[in-house]
DNA sequence: TGAGAAAGATTACAAATGTAAACCAAAAAG
DNA sequence: CTTTTTGGTTTACATTTGTAATCTTTCTCA
């Protein structure tokens, strides 16, 4: 698996546009980023490059504007963000953060059912630790 | 509100400690990371430091062994976190990183409780933008 | 009270990150 | 075809972070 700790914060802001865009050119990079930040093109090129080499993204060069496209999806991104922000975390703060989570976000009706489905589910393995344990390695 | 976005990873690891405790000593700390960690005591006391220089940590000075406190609560860094995480993610994706952080959580029967409760009230006003809109500043 | 231990402060330094200019190669435009 | 523009690569440099040793001030215990 990939250390996705080693993607920086503004490298991140690079792969979200590519991971909402399936796979990018650098100038389309661009375009969105100089809208919403102010970085330089100059920039947001470093920034690409340093994701090739850390191998998250990698170029089709066959044909010229290169096409950079993902090597770690989204879902694993920030299934390992947010599963490193929890871990080690009392269940009690969990419940709280992820009802927290919940009502700051928009969700479809759809998912939402799917999510309720999976709590079921869950309530039958349901136990918890206490604070303390949480920090024990 | 505070930044949390500058408080670096190491950082954080200190704080999750003195979080969970409430508030510590220095030797706490060091007792608790060096299990955890490979870091010396020396690198735990920069850290702390550090966290005092940018104001996320306050210590008690009054009496000999200092008892650090943490100005920020947890709730609040792991809500950033976590929104900064989510925000301008699409809705799809969204209910899939919850359920699977659901999935992959501790939670007790009561907090499910809660979260089923929430996600119902959130159910009817459930609306969903597309993926690009998810690009817009 | 004096010596050693513990806690806190200062200094150090390499690597990573944020930020970007300069340079070079390929494509587009005239 | 030259010129201009655009995309890609290299180089640059200050700040932050990771990692820690050392120095200094307090405690503590003999």
């Amino acid at each position: 698996m990939k250390e996705i700790e080693s993607m920086s914060r503004s490298e991140w802001q690079v792969m979200r546009i590519i991971w909402t865009l399936g796979q990018a050119t650098s100038k389309q990079v661009i375009d969105f980023l100089e809208k919403k930040t102010d970085w330089k093109a100059a920039t947001i090129k470093t920034l690409i490059g340093r994701l090739q080499k850390k191998n998250f993204l990698q170029a089709d060069e066959t044909k010229r504007p290169y096409i950079y496209q993902p090597l770690v999806s989204e879902d694993e991104a920030i299934h390992d963000n947010v599963n490193d922000l929890f871990d080690n975390l009392c269940c009690m703060r969990k419940g709280y953060a992820i009802k927290d989570l919940i009502n700051n976000s928009e969700i479809s009706k759809s998912d939402i059912a799917e999510i309720i489905e999976a709590l079921n589910e869950k309530k039958k393995s349901a136990n918890c630790k206490n604070k303390l344990a949480t920090l024990e390695k």
